[in-house]
DNA sequence: GATGAATGAGGCTTCATTCAT
DNA sequence: GATGAATGAAGCCTCATTCAT
């Protein structure tokens, strides 16, 4: 867990602080998750984390501060994995499709803390909100770098980068929003291939579109193997 | 305000639960949207829908009941602002469109209220939580009969129906979900319109793509003397 | 209890809010000089006065504006009682004197609560602490006055007379301050004439010093009768 | 630091606990002084003293008892102080003065020391209490005494000395607890030269006054010399 | 039907004190 | 002897809900 904050902490040994931090946000997320911010008591959250409640206003302010521990561990998940998917991927089609891969199966992995994201991300005080937005930010960043790319390379069309990127983010965050209902509909596997061949074929060039045919079968095949 | 449920009510007269539960509603309504349900009070709720505290609780149950009011209300637009738009149109495609544009504007005319809705629904127990689904569910539809009669037009491919209707929502959802981000990219009318294209992009048939290349000057012609 | 400041209250009812602040001050009061203000609860408070917890918070904002309730409830004795006590009283020795028979008597009266006010001004934040302060130079400026007076009449020295004030003020308080000691040396009546001797002497011209040996007895019989 | 008590300390050294003792009393003086007894932390006070929290309670069983280490350093100021200015001065009135003087300088000293006294002694338990209201008398009696000495000497009349002796008691206090006030009406010197005048010409028997008279000069030019 | 004062349970937060290192 | 992280009881304050008028 790095958080690049100044969660004020009383404590002064750094590597306690951050096994602390982690312990708290851990038994954050899981309970906001499930409970939501409001209903879930500091109690609560110590208990999970196995400390005592004074314990965790050593290493935070705030219960809001608790918030943003537990949403910061969320967003840090998309930073480590979804560079990770790209590592050693150089072909730019490729690299979106790990790239929306990884990114939905992230939001799959902690859904709740995805949904938890969006309830309470407002429950923040402006300046929180504002760093959260900013690893938002990064996050699409990496999608549309990916689309920047095929677009350089000719396999997609010159559009707006960043609506672009909006199309493949909702896409994914609609996994964990709207799973209610998406699962009675298909599976991950099924909503990402699906999805992917729906928003990219907006994108593909005719060049482009006989590159993504190719490579299909490769993408697929590689997807079923790893799974 | 018509409220298919039955929050109990202490109060007989139809009417007058009508008008009050109108009141309480859309001072809810504003409220929960600017400073989220649990940092609201039924006290604040009251004031500014003018009326005592105490009368709150002789048209609603729980302070959850005037949140599920407020969903409600929100919700209660998108069924009527959505059949209207369509209302004398029967060409499949501008169907579609307007049905598009009208939710676009729709959530653009509360934006506040439906981020409410993805913060607070989880805050109803599952029951509630079920009832708001249905009306999503039946918004959604609306969609897909849209989508469905394009395809039965031939100017559609036959997709998953259900998968493509949530491109649609969650691209008028994002417009208030994402809107600190979205307005400094683009206009309203712009976003509808890229995001229209964007999304028929993946579905038109070649005949469908011939009619939406001489549709698009038509419902932008008629966008631009709407607006 | 007249408290001109606006310790905001959420209840409207003027005579309400007056009828409830008596009675949470007069419980402050004696719990406050019992235990201390940090030591009392507000749950104490609230038993004492006979109301609930809440109830306080909706004529106070604070703790401390309980303590502030009280100070005041205290302070405005003076205010009301040293007037009194001049009232149709002509002859300005004669008013001194009153003045500080009274000015003593509160203090004898509500001891521990004087004692409160030196222990517990400084637990106010600054802008209630002025407060204070102004009611105490307002009590001050009653003896003051009385001091004016003698030295107008010619019966006093021209000394200066804050200064002279203060030692009254300074005697009257000693005997709440001091009575652990005090209360072993002597009784309150001869307190008041010892000290009323020792600091008159100081100030008294020789015209002053015949007018005050004819008075001595009118005064004390007068103090005998009264007791 | 001389604490005769038996604060307990888990420590044997006594010159250690000597040396601790001091540095936490010290500290503990400034912070009581400045925000009370109950505002501050003992932490605060570690941290102030430049040691850790732990190591306080290997000097002291309790917070009450960092209280009373702190007043009783303030008062051991006085012991010190008062029989320094005496040192080697026979003259009665001159020994009163000098005792009344430095009283004031100490005050003056550490007024913000003086006024925790009034506001906390109350917070000790009985038995500390007691302690206090000993060193406090003794002090008195070292201002009774010079008193005594001016009787003695036919310079003073055969007055009730220990009321007389709260005279200038309160008087040197009043120079803390309503230095708000009195700073504004003049300085330290004229406070105590007019004090003193005033308060002793109560006291003086016409031979008194000659000697007072012809003093008064030397006193001055004495003051004005150290000062 | 409407009012709004009153209730009191519940949660966040502080901080004196302990104890393993 | 010293440290400082950990504990958890306690208190202020909020606010959903009730009920007498």
């Amino acid at each position: 867990l790095k958080v690049e904050v100044d969660v004020k902490s009383l404590v002064t040994d750094a590597v306690l602080v951050e096994k602390r931090r982690g312990q708290i946000a851990a038994a954050a997320v899981e309970l906001f998750s499930e409970r939501g911010f409001y209903r879930t008591t500091i109690q609560e959250v110590a208990r999970k984390a196995g400390v005592s409640t004074g314990l965790i206003y050593q290493y935070v302010h705030d219960k809001e501060d608790v918030l943003l521990l537990a949403l910061l561990s969320v967003l840090d998940a998309y930073k480590e994995r979804i560079p990770a998917a790209l590592d050693g991927v150089v072909e730019p089609l490729e690299r979106l499709w790990r790239a929306v891969d990884a990114y939905c199966h992230v939001v799959d992995g902690s859904r709740a803390a995805t949904v938890l994201a969006y309830r309470s991300t407002k429950s923040l005080p402006p300046e929180r909100r504002e760093l959260i937005k900013a690893h938002e930010l990064a996050t699409n960043a990496m999608i549309a770098d990916c689309i920047r790319a095929c677009i350089a390379a000719g396999l997609f069309r010159a559009v707006n980068v960043e609506l672009a990127t909006y199309h493949f983010v909702m896409f994914a965050h609609a996994w964990a929003l709207k799973h209610w209902r998406l699962r009675q509909i298909c599976g991950l596997e099924e909503y990402i291939a699906q999805g992917f061949d729906f928003l990219t074929a907006s994108l593909l060039t005719p060049a482009g579109r006989r590159r993504y045919a190719r490579f299909r079968k490769v993408l697929q095949a590689a997807g079923s193997r790893a799974r």
